[in-house]
DNA sequence: ATGCATGAGTC
DNA sequence: ACTCATGCATA
């Protein structure tokens, strides 16, 4: 890379500009959605609500927080010193395309996902076949689930807690409570 | 907030 | 066929 100024932020800067930006967000009024389409709006690039939401929840992979924080960090300073600026709605065209129905897994059947990806997490076609005929399921599901559970690993906030061999080694809990003091006895 | 899905880019 | 960024649809 021949930018040497690239400015490459930390877990914990990408971590606590999440939590401002939530904070910030809510206080504003705005819902994620309103983000999402806001950024298309300034900058031309338009992002879903989803997308918001796991910016915030740091359920995106460090690269992709890392490209994302610039763009939301403009928004937040724009609505933050906005003095009046009249929002403009802008529509982009929608598709065509047939989206395939979303099949619902059952909790069972996930379980033996879950315990072949523990065993091996990249199964082969030929494995692929065999696993989705033992659970009748599409092959095609059974390789999207392996390829979305992969994907699930590379979060910055992965399911099982520490991940192995990705850039984790701050060894931090990811489970940051908010300790303002006020804490609420449960009796 | 999250599960399954798509499509572009890679290998 | 996989990874990666992303989102529709749904829980």
């Amino acid at each position: 890379d021949p930018h040497s100024d690239e400015d490459t932020p930390t877990s914990d800067d990408l971590e606590q500009f999440a939590k401002q930006f939530k904070q910030r967000r809510i206080k504003l009024g705005f819902t994620q959605a309103d983000v999402g389409l806001a950024l298309g709006t300034l900058y031309g690039n338009v992002f879903s609500q989803t997308t918001i939401c796991r910016f915030e929840a740091l359920q995106l992979s460090f690269k992709n927080m890392c490209k994302l924080k610039p763009l939301l960090n403009k928004w937040l300073e724009e609505a933050d010193s906005s003095s009046g600026s009249p929002t403009s709605i802008d529509k982009i065209a929608a598709q065509g395309r047939k989206r395939k129905k979303r099949t619902s897994i059952e909790v069972s059947v996930k379980g033996a996902l879950e315990s072949h990806f523990l065993k091996c997490p990249k199964p082969s076609a030929q494995e692929i076949t065999s696993l989705a005929d033992s659970l009748q399921l599409e092959k095609e599901v059974v390789r999207v689930w392996f390829c979305n559970r992969r994907q699930k690993e590379k979060r910055m906030t992965p399911p099982g807690g520490t991940l192995p061999g990705a850039e984790d080694v701050y060894g931090a809990s990811r489970d940051t409570p908010p300790h303002h003091g006020v804490q609420t006895p449960v009796q």
